[in-house]
DNA sequence: AATGAATGAGGATTCATTCAT
DNA sequence: AATGAATGAATCCTCATTCAT
């Protein structure tokens, strides 16, 4: 897989029947008008299937945003996760690694990942709860390697919390903004988006 | 006015009637329930006045929103232009004020600030032009300063435009957190702010 | 007015636009069709007004239901409660003035006496309590009654109280057969069952 | 079996599988529900089945409300036929007798009985038919008790029929309010009832 | 400027029923 | 006999908007 070539799918295709289909329609109909904007037939439409349908597969609607957004923040997590748990000797390598997951994933996800920041307000209870642990859960493996790196005199920033958080904003706003067609491939991004983190957090040369 | 004390409305008390009243209300009911997830009837109930009363106001919904992101983003556009073109000798120097200033307007104006960014999408047409213009071109005073910073040596970064996105970014996501109780007054948070930006940018110290 | 003639309307010419006719259509859609078997669709096409406006007057179905139950059994208590205070010198007196008060209501209201036994089921909360309230309270008025008669030594029927529910079911049980064309008027069905009502109580002659 | 003992079950288990489970499914969600309150859902969750199952035993909705109905009202003409026909030597100890049995029934099958007068208004056609000519059977063997009687001087109420539908009426409102805990037996308020119905007709001492 | 009544389109969801397996 | 998937029609209700006053 080089660096242009599709993502591997955030919603494998699935053995029940219209699952994926249906998955994959809400994410496109709540990306593009918002989840308010997008209704049951917009989605069915998406789907190919009827309306009614839609309610074998999830209770409702807010149950479908939910699914999505969960499987978005889990999988997000995962990757930053794992790339912040390889062997590295040092936090800048360490947040470099993870800098370029987390860019990763929008690219690789982007609608995906525009929804997970900009629908997650219309979740709420038990739903809500896993989906912004998820969110913080990532976010504090930002906190953590920040930490590291300022104990280790490597970064000199003087608020790790707020450095981190605005290392993740501007990473997650590439959702907004980012073209395939431009300028930057997937990799030049990671690789660019990680020079600043570090720059961010003073980083000794 | 000291640094905890209110700012100063955005939207000043109008002398036609309710049109204050009404805008509020719908920067409110925006703010919380997302344009989509807002009605007329709240929006009128929160100006306490009737659903058909709004319509002698604005001609529709859309309207309401327009009109409302006009006067968020002219205003951001006018506090970040004005510190911009302040006398100062240094690229860096302009830099921090035109940070300080946008970011002056979104602990301000939070929900406004939040409502700029998150239901510019439901605009169209006419509307959506003045928005994003005013929007690209507080943006460009950004990108222009790097670039100056750039040329005259006090900024190493590579590339201006990107490095001017991220500080937007990450300015524009504190309307998401921010809460005036925290740990941060709206001076110091101007403060640190500015200071990252200027990490990113690795301005010479 | 005499023994055939149509009876006062229970729900009288509203100020409120539509408001009689909406009611008087929603009684006909649920003695015809039961609360749940009645549709909006139906009560509106019956008030000849649109779907949606049922809702500028009646916020759900249900309150809709409520509003005519509360109206039904109110005026079935309020004629009861009137005629068993009348003068009158003998238990039996008050009992034969009550039975017929009550069954001059069926007769005048019969839809909104089925109505009101068989669809009271469906409503819940604040609603179903103030109508259960009425019904028992028209109840007691029979047991107090009875009561009375028993302690005057006037009837004789051990179970005062379920002498009274007997009562009550059998005059109630007219709305779901009688028909103002049969062989008995209004006046006469009252005679009937109000001297079925003394025998039940096994009156002195 | 005594007096408080459970009842012999209307819906005796079935051969065919899940037949009686069904249809005590669809006795509990109608009598809880009414028909049109109930879903096949909900029935078949109660019967622990499927809901396209249901489609192999009963081919509608309406043929399962239809054929409980069937079920209750024959028992309760067996019941009441049974009893009335029993050796006798005059027309009070009959209707004692016929009401007893019509009692018996509303307190072993209250829900059934219930169903029985508040969802027939539901059934049409072939199978309306059939049930309303069970229970007019029913009432008929109450209306000629009373008519003998009326011959035989041992009645002297002035409208056989009249009296013999208030007999009904007061016995079937039963299913609406006894409670199996409460303060009368079945045997109880059988013999009570019979005690009503004899004053109701004045019959001689 | 202000309102209550009105409306047609559309919202999410549930319905009874059917079909393929 | 049993099931999960599927569907079109219908459910209650809310929407933004208009109109008469």
């Amino acid at each position: 897989m080089n660096d242009r070539s599709p993502a591997p799918e955030l919603i494998a295709p699935s053995t029940r029947g219209n699952e994926s289909a249906i998955l994959n329609a809400a994410l496109d109909a709540f990306g593009e008008q918002g989840f308010n904007g997008a209704s049951m037939r917009d989605i069915a439409r998406g789907a190919r299937t009827s309306l009614s349908n839609l309610y074998n597969y999830f209770p409702s609607k807010s149950e479908l945003l939910a699914e999505l957004l969960r499987r978005a923040n889990d999988e997000q997590l995962a990757r930053t996760r794992h790339a912040a748990n390889a062997e590295a000797t040092t936090a800048a390598e360490r947040l470099r690694a993870a800098v370029k997951a987390y860019v990763g994933f929008v690219v690789d996800h982007q609608v995906a990942a525009l929804v997970a920041i900009s629908e997650i307000r219309y979740l709420a209870g038990k739903n809500r709860e896993h989906v912004v642990e998820a969110r913080d859960q990532t976010q504090a493996i930002f906190e953590e390697i920040v930490a590291d790196g300022v104990s280790a005199g490597e970064f000199t920033t003087p608020y790790p919390g707020d450095a981190a958080r605005n290392i993740t904003a501007m990473c997650s706003a590439i959702s907004t903004w980012y073209r395939p067609e431009g300028r930057l491939s997937k990799t030049q991004l990671a690789e660019e988006q990680s020079r600043y983190a570090l720059a961010l957090l003073e980083a000794r040369p």
